[in-house]
DNA sequence: TTGACATATGAACAGATGATCATGTGTTAA
DNA sequence: TTAACACATGATCATCTGTTCATATGTCAA
């Protein structure tokens, strides 16, 4: 971790917040599920699929997006295991992969209504 | 909400699913909380400023940017509320407005540690 | 008042990203 | 096998965003 060559004015403080911060995989996970959930698309799809599975016709009118555009939405949750999905036939079935983002955005509502 | 005029599968889900859509102002606050947090820069100046105040020089050491980039990262989360900041002579300290980013950002990590 | 320091800010540029459109894939029924 | 349906995906483009650089602001000491 030898980044910082610059000056420090407080010297404790700066290797204690340095210890803080998570190491560069968690980073990367934290910032890849707050991404996720940053887009109102993509929240709006997850908070949808938080009451039940949905396909993904569904979720393009629940959201108010084009089916392709939810498509490419459900790429990106898919890729991040923040979706799974089922197929059923022609129809591809799709709810959060366990309910660990669905506490964390009720977590936040909370936060947000204060 | 007069919005989707497409065609719906399973009307009673994707009524159902509406419903627990939040309101537009309490998705635009979501939203907006998680994007501030979907940078790796600004992502570390928070879990930074979760230990103890800090200077614009120090969080630049901490996080390994620019005094300017830092800067601007800054106005971004005071705008959203996330910081707050007092002067000390020449020398700004930022620290965390409330508690409340730091639980949600705390809770993070265990998911994501799992 | 001048200079140095700490920070803020505006402009500009490069890279990331979401939506759209066109097309491809997988499934079912006829 | 063909057609229709549900969905996935690649390419493209306009927009957004983070960083950098230059410059401005605010504070203090001399």
């Amino acid at each position: 971790m030898d980044q910082c060559q610059e000056k420090v004015l407080h010297q404790a403080q700066v290797e204690q917040a340095i210890k803080n911060i998570p190491d560069s995989v968690t980073l990367q996970s934290l910032t890849d599920i707050f991404k996720a959930l940053s887009e109102p698309s993509r929240l709006k799809i997850v908070t949808a699929l938080a009451t039940c599975e949905l396909c993904v016709c569904d979720l393009a009118a629940v959201s108010g997006s084009s089916e392709s555009a939810v498509s490419h939405q459900l790429r990106i949750l898919r890729n991040l295991k923040i979706v799974r999905y089922r197929r059923e036939g022609k129809i591809v079935f799709y709810r959060l992969d366990d309910d660990h983002v669905k506490s964390l955005i009720s977590q936040s509502i909370q936060h947000v209504q204060e």
